[in-house]
DNA sequence: ATGCACCCTGTAGCAACTACAGGGTCAAGA
DNA sequence: TCTTGACCCTGTAGTTGCTACAGGGTGCAT
């Protein structure tokens, strides 16, 4: 398989490919003749794992740990349900977080009225300091 | 003030508000005689909309294009009601789109009974790519 | 032989900061 | 007076996870 192929088979952008395996997280795969490189189905399944694990979110730096895990299946099991536990709980506070987002930003939208910028109420919440302190991502 | 005075006045890290001055975001202060930034109110109130309207997500781009309304009080209102409001649809995605992500993390986590790698729960469901797309931010 | 789709490397860009390195300034205490 | 420490300055490079070139080579069909 030549990368154009592989990048098909995952839905993985060509340069993404490039890029995963200059940072080493996947294998540099063999090359032809032309220095083209070949992938064979092991690789299509590392990517896809990758591409999974990404679209759930996890870091380069955690899906680099899973696949160490998922490389010595003698390990133990436990540190990928750590992994995965710890990253559900962030995904939750960001949730809930998005929430108060939100809800502070429902009440100062819609409330314009078409008038000048003067009377915006939308700009005079912005401005205003009293609100609450909703942190950003 | 200066600017140590006006990071903390606004929760603001110096190197922050030196880099909103770089970008344009912020005026260029006044000097002192030994060239210290030198603060005054409308700076700080500036800084603390550009912080608060940050911490609701909104890009720098979206900022510089409120903070232009705010300083043309003659201008159309509803220009900045567009932008929140485009603004809180997004949020709203971004929400639903994790709440998906949450879902297929629980799924994932916590069925480890603590074996080794090999029959792991959560590596086998981030390798299985029939598993639902949910594309990542 | 010439087009075209594909592949290669290496570098730079995105957002929104954050973190130095390597220097200058200023007030207080010994 | 000297020095210590807290502050300030500029300029540049790093962060994350890609994406987009520029400038070249390869392979196959017409």
């Amino acid at each position: 398989m030549k990368i154009g192929e592989l990048s098909k088979a995952t839905g993985t952008n060509i340069e993404t490919v490039r890029y995963y395996e200059r940072i080493g997280l996947l294998p540099a795969p063999d090359r032809t003749a032309a220095n083209y490189r070949s992938y064979g189905e092991p690789h299509r399944a590392r990517l896809a794992f990758v591409r999974h694990s990404r679209e759930l979110g996890f870091t380069i730096e955690e899906i680099r740990s899973l696949l160490d895990l998922s490389d010595h299946p003698d390990r133990d099991c436990i540190e990928a349900d750590h992994i995965a536990t710890r990253h559900l709980d962030q995904v939750e506070a960001k949730i809930a977080q998005l929430e108060t987002l939100r809800d502070e930003l429902a009440r100062i939208v819609g409330r314009c009225r078409g008038g000048v910028a003067a009377d915006c109420r939308v700009i005079e919440a912005l401005g205003n300091h009293a609100m609450r302190d909703a942190a950003h991502p």
